[in-house]
DNA sequence: TTGTATGCGTTATCAG
DNA sequence: CTGATAACGCATACAA
């Protein structure tokens, strides 16, 4: 590996004029000596040491993307598509831009932390964070940081977030149903807070602008591992005879119970119509095709990374809660009743 | 951001005790003075800073994971189901290790170098690599390197591959249709270099064993771009009238496929047989399943990265070329004729 | 237009 | 047991 030094020794410089020619601080050096150095990096093929560069300029052209991933939920959270596509956008993006793209994922927020500040990380995506977690990033680490699908309280501290009009998509899925005919809906969630929590208020409030009452028996909760787990798929097959149709929060659950319910003989949608939320890959894939939300995942990893730029470079982000918005895709898992 | 430098002259102590106690050579050190230092650490909960580890030590303690991805293939190479399962095993398992992942996602190779270099990583995963941007690679960047999935000539060159026993798999699968009654068969591939060639190559075999003969026309090529093209599509289910099966180099061609014929009346299995290779999330999501031959891609990823540590840490890789086991998978999508 | 000197945070060598 | 000091590769303030 060449070093400036070597070069600078090479040609009698020193190593500030060749320091100056590779970046283009040509205006302070002679057209000769321009050429001289030019030629010789062409020639070794000079590639900067990061970490010596990172030394000097207190920043590493790293963008740190951390995701909280629980252990018992996710045994390789990459490989979930709504994560593969989001880091796939975000790693786009961020080569783009000339910055490069570190991934901490753990189970322990301290991890993550201590992974960044070694790591000097310019700018932090937080993925998947609750508001402890964020306020103890927050506490500790002092540059750009822009959170993905975050539902943190915004009065205790004030953050960039870019996320999803979740409300009303799930307020215009269940208008759908109702229209469908269908009253009797189940929703099913991973927990109750973040993401799913609004989605579950909106899903509420439609119920009841159309004169329908939600229960707490009609809200079911997803737990880790039920999905794998043949018992809990039986119970829900049981509870699933009470409704004409689940409204699941993500595509995931939908696919995955749909496929379950099929294989033992309910009729989708004829016995039971379902729907998911975020339109991946799978929900086009099965049959039948999934009716569910559309939210633009790419559009979610490009915007957070743009966002994050620009605040590295000390401009004021130009909208603090970014709410992308969301569509309707009716496919055809749910039937029309009544 | 506390420096070794600063708990020193807080300590009245110099940086080299600071730092060996920071490291546990603790045997050089008094107890008390060890005591007093770590007191310290914890207090202001010290980070060390890898840039400056990394430039005195020459090395990263980075993992680079390189693929190379066609543009016009791959728009977000991450979000395919198998990239993503295999980075995210990766991921884990470097991360297990105390090591760090940084992703080089390229169309050109010299750039996939130039970043690599410029890290100075300590290791390299290669994806998707021919056997001439292997050689480039090589010919610049002199520590270990674990392939996977190559079929570079291994004369040329000698390197660690990690990838599957595709000839297998691929004759299983067609002594399989072959016993199912199948012999109108059309082998369905991306290209005909590294795994795919090889896959054909399996098939051609066990087509010969049975005393079946292959002809070219009954081997379909799948541009870029084929699968989201209606007129292409059309042309396959066009071919497909010819056949009984078809026997896909992938899973995701399987399925798009299968979801495209079945829309359009072609009845799966019992109009056409379709199998797959992978074995991923959507063979399973689909209907009827799919029969594929399965590979561990998880396991593949994790061997890939014992082997590159254990080449890192200077010990001899204990094989050269690793072929890991595959799977016939036997679900609804083939049926018995004849 | 070019060069010298210094510092970034850490580790390593060697001397006390 | 502890401390100077140099070195890693680069960028920059300042000097010439």
């Amino acid at each position: 590996m060449v070093t400036i030094k070597n070069m600078a020794d090479m040609l009698g410089l020193s190593t500030t004029t060749v320091s100056n020619v590779i970046h283009g601080k040509t205006s302070e050096v002679s057209q000769k000596t321009v050429a001289r150095v030019e030629k010789l990096l062409e020639e070794y093929d000079y590639v900067p040491n990061i970490s010596a560069r990172s030394l000097t300029q207190n920043c590493s052209r790293i963008i740190g993307v951390a995701m909280k991933c629980r252990k018992d939920k996710y045994e390789n959270m990459i490989a979930d598509p709504f994560f593969g596509e989001l880091l796939g956008a975000i790693e786009a993006e961020v080569r783009a831009r000339g910055y490069y793209i570190m991934i901490y994922t753990a189970d322990d927020i301290r991890e993550i932390l201590r992974n960044v500040l070694t790591w000097n990380v310019d700018g932090l995506i937080l993925i998947g964070m609750l508001h402890d977690d964020f306020v103890q990033v927050k506490s500790r680490y002092k540059k750009p940081m822009v959170l993905i699908d975050s539902y943190a309280p915004r009065e205790v501290m004030k953050y960039v977030n870019i996320g999803l009009d979740d409300e009303r998509g799930a307020y215009e899925m269940t208008s759908y149903l109702l229209e469908q005919g269908h009253t009797a809906i189940a929703f099913l969630a991973d927990n109750m807070e973040g993401v799913d929590y609004v989605r579950y208020k909106g899903h509420q409030k439609a119920m009841e602008d159309h004169g329908q009452r939600t229960q707490e028996k009609d809200l079911i909760i997803i737990r880790p591992g039920m999905m794998e787990q043949e018992s809990s798929l039986r119970e829900i097959w049981e509870m699933s005879k009470d409704y004409t149709a689940f409204m699941c929060c993500s595509d995931y659950y939908a696919v995955m119970l749909m496929n379950y319910l099929s294989d033992h003989g309910v009729r989708i949608p004829e016995d039971l119509s379902m729907t998911g939320f975020d339109d991946n890959l799978m929900s086009r894939i099965v049959r039948p095709a999934l009716t569910t939300v559309r939210q633009d995942v790419t559009q979610k990893g490009k915007l957070s990374v743009e966002y994050l730029l620009g605040m590295i470079q000390e401009t004021e982000p130009p909208e603090w809660n970014v709410r992308l918005p969301v569509e309707l895709v009716i496919r055809g898992s749910v039937r029309k009743i009544g």
